[in-house]
DNA sequence: ATGCCTCGAGTTCA
DNA sequence: CTCGAGGCAT
């Protein structure tokens, strides 16, 4: 092979390839109208692909021949999306549409609106990066805040654009969108597959899910994927419409493809029509879509919309209605879930819903088996709602068998054998077993090793059984006692259990390594945050929000785990119940016992800082006192205690004449009184008490420990940063006492500088700020993170 | 007391 | 994703 200097004919003649490759890509993908056929265009390709090999340093990263694919390259890399990929609202009547229009014109506002009207495609969402026009990465959806890098396989997609059109082209553009495979696309595939006996797909969709999750971008290249964009990321250096029907026009001028089903329409009857006309179409489309999508066209009215939680105001998917199937209930089951929670759970003969095989459907719980009036024997209507997951719609009563018995909930556990107890007025039936209960133990573990908490990798449902059953973890604290031999043993106990072959010398390699990465995973999740750890104890009704407001309130587990509910209220969106179940949890000293031994065994919360000032002002004494609901004491009563007493002790030990005197009514001077020489009224009075005084001396410790380098110190973030994310640096920042702002003004302390800074950058040049790169950065914050 | 909204908990399949 | 229920405003 020659691998000299590139010839200039080679070169030039490389360049004409790829121009006509792409024009031929652009012409078939965006402009729908192929020019050369596809036998010209392999030819092509061919010709290009030879010269490449013989001259490696004509290749180019946005080559066509790159599509082919590159050999594997590992994991998929995470990628945190710098703004947010949506999840849309769902409707599924005229109804919810007509409120989600009518929401939005009292908004802004306006009457009939210009939407913005899409086919919801059925595939897989995904963000397209491109820097100076040419396509550097692409990452999947995730959870919306984090995707996956999948670009070596998003190359091989010939309708994804590798180098954008035109000259007005932002410096760096997210281009959003769906990847989907289409419908005769899929077929050929499968036929395909079928004749050389390789493995068919079950739908498009989840084909085109698997195809871009392959480690291997080669067999992705095999995949027929296509690409709609239909949203808009990042955008630096240069300008979008102002509308988004404009952008995704502006879209198919730089040569991303877009649907040519999107349109506008004006106020629900447009919406409406544009749904029965698409609905219409929807069989013989060529590709598979699962709704519509209304989204308010003018960008300036989003943003005066804002979101609900993850999901915007501006926008809705309005679905088709769900594919139903008909089968048969083979048997309810119970499953027990963390909580002891009894969900029965219907177990069916498989069947084909909307693309996949569906064999169990939940039933929720015992209500809604009574309605439905589902019996074992059953056949039944079943649905994936939303669309996902299977529900059972109702009963064929014809169907019935003569014997079929009504289902009752069972009155012991099927797992431990305790009680199932219903509380009165709950719709939900608890196993009483709590930690005695292996179903419990186990989801408990599961959930405190799972991504959002402790975040253990690798150790799923499977081996927290095996682990539990054989009796290595009982409670989660001994999972930070096992060793490699432990894991190993385990595992050799389970197979034998389970009869599997034992294991060949090879493959007893491969279990060492398993229990050392697993052993590893467990020492790396010792290092959490407050709010994880909280969230990984499983105390009723904490869950993630939760959690995050217990943290950034009070800061410290060990202020948390002694506080009574009355001073766990005085957090916004902790109500009764809510504070009752934190403090009951931690009255458990089996609780308190496993929090030690999960800290003596290295667990170590690492961002521990004192109680927030928004705590330190709801800390009062009338305040706390409201909290207790004594009768007659409201919260106008607990305001003059508060004045007139000190402290919670001094209300406490009060005597009717001192309380008279601050000016109580006798009757409410006597309630109070009654409480207090109640043993339960005094002792929670005892706890909250010790507690305000646990809170106030963590705080003023504040005073004298709170030396934050960046104390007073107002920072702008600006560009991209690249080593961390922007959210990370805040974070980060924020540790160090510095306020994040949005704007650069004279206040500003300095300004931080990623890559492709824009008029931020300008502006602080403007007032002199000072100005750090990211390096300076992270050398600082190196420097002064502990 | 009543209604809205957000959060928690449980769940399916590949 | 959906349902139920807790929190809070009215």
């Amino acid at each position: 092979m020659t691998r000299g200097k590139a010839d200039a004919p080679s070169a030039a003649r490389a360049a004409d390839l790829r121009a006509r490759i792409d024009d031929a890509n652009h012409r078939y993908h965006v402009l729908d109208e192929p020019e050369i056929p596809d036998i010209e265009y392999d030819k092509l390709m061919r010709e290009l692909s030879e010269l490449e090999a013989t001259h490696p340093e004509l290749v180019t990263a946005d080559s066509p021949t790159a599509r082919v694919g590159a050999a594997p390259s590992g994991a998929f890399a995470p990628v945190p999306h710098e703004i947010r990929m949506l999840s849309l609202a769902n409707a599924f009547t005229p109804d919810e549409v007509e409120d989600f229009v009518r929401r939005v014109e009292q908004r802004i506002e306006k009457t009939d609106p210009v939407f913005s009207v899409e086919p919801k495609f059925d595939g897989l969402a995904i963000s397209l990066r491109y820097e100076d026009g040419v396509f550097v990465r692409g990452a999947t959806r995730g959870d919306g805040e984090t995707g996956e890098d999948v670009s070596a396989n998003l190359r091989t997609i010939r309708s994804i654009p590798l180098r954008l059109r035109g000259t007005d082209v932002p410096t760096v553009l997210e281009v959003r969108g769906e990847v989907y495979m289409p419908r005769d696309g899929f077929e050929k595939y499968n036929e395909r597959m079928r004749a050389n006996g390789g493995k068919v797909l079950v739908n498009p969709r989840n084909g085109a899910a698997g195809s871009l999750r392959h480690l291997d971008p080669r067999l992705t290249a095999q995949r027929p994927l296509a690409f709609y964009a239909y949203a808009v990321g990042v955008v630096e250096g240069g300008a979008l419409p102002t509308t988004h029907s404009a952008t995704l026009a502006k879209f198919r001028e730089w040569g991303v493809p877009v649907s040519a089903l999107v349109d506008t329409a004006h106020g629900v009857a447009g919406c409406l029509a544009y749904y029965a006309r698409i609905g219409a179409e929807r069989d013989t489309l060529p590709f598979d879509i699962d709704g519509v999508v209304y989204k308010v066209d003018d960008y300036a009215d989003q943003r005066e919309l804002g979101f609900v939680g993850r999901t915007p105001r501006w926008a809705i998917a309005h679905k088709f209605p769900a594919q139903e199937q008909q089968t048969l209930i083979e048997a309810i089951e119970v499953n027990i879930g963390r909580t002891g929670a009894a969900t029965p759970t219907a177990r069916l003969v498989p069947v084909h819903v909307g693309g996949v095989t569906v064999t169990n459907a939940t039933l929720h719980n015992a209500d809604q088996v009574a309605r439905l009036d589902v019996r074992i024997g059953d056949t039944v209507i079943v649905r994936r709602a939303g669309d996902v997951i299977p529900e059972v719609v109702r009963v064929v009563m014809e169907l019935r068998p003569a014997n079929a018995k009504p289902w009752t909930m069972p009155a012991t556990c099927p797992i431990c054998g305790s009680d199932i107890v219903r509380e009165e007025g709950e719709s939900v039936a608890r196993c009483t077993g709590e930690l005695t209960c292996a179903a419990q133990r186990v989801q408990a573990i599961f959930h405190f090793a799972s991504r959002r908490t402790m975040d253990i990798d690798g150790l799923g449902e499977r081996y927290i059984e095996d682990l539990s059953d054989l009796g290595y973890v009982v409670s989660v604290a001994d999972l930070y006692k096992l060793t490699v031999d432990d894991l190993i043993a385990m595992k050799q106990r389970a197979d034998e259990r389970d009869g599997t072959i034992p294991e060949t010398t090879k493959a007893g390699k491969v279990a060492t390594k398993w229990a050392e990465n697993l052993v590893e995973a467990i020492d790396k999740s010792r290092r959490t945050t407050l709010d994880r750890f909280l969230y990984a104890l499983g105390i009723q009704h904490v869950g993630e929000s939760t959690s995050k407001s217990l943290a950034t309130w009070f800061g410290d587990l060990a202020l948390i785990r002694h506080l009574p509910w009355p001073i766990l209220k005085l957090v916004p969106d902790i109500g009764n119940e809510v504070a009752h179940a934190i403090d009951a949890f931690f009255q458990q000293s089996g609780n308190q016992t496993v929090i030690d031994d999960l800290f003596a065994r290295g667990v170590v919360v690492t961002d521990t800082h004192p109680p927030s000032p928004k705590l330190r002002a709801e800390l009062t004494v009338a305040n706390v006192l409201a909290q207790f609901g004594i009768a007659k004491v409201t919260t106008k009563r607990a305001e003059q205690l508060g004045i007139a007493f000190e402290s919670l002790a001094a209300v406490a030990g009060a005597n009717a004449d001192a309380l008279l005197e601050a000016g109580l009514p006798t009757e409410t001077a006597e309630s109070l009184l009654t409480y207090v020489a109640m043993d339960e009224g005094r002792a929670l009075l005892a706890r909250c008490i010790d507690g305000m005084t646990r809170l106030a001396e963590a705080t003023s410790a504040q005073a004298t420990v709170e030396t934050g380098v960046l104390d007073g110190k107002t920072v702008v973030l600006t560009g991209t940063l690249s080593a961390l994310t922007r959210d990370d640096a805040k974070v980060r920042l924020e540790a160090l006492g510095a306020k994040v702002a949005g704007s650069v003004s004279k206040k500003t302390s300095f300004v931080v500088a990623g890559e492709a800074a824009g008029s931020k950058l300008d502006k602080a040049q403007e007032l002199g700020v000072e100005i750090w790169d990211e390096a300076a950065l992270l050398a600082f914050l190196a420097k002064h993170s502990a």
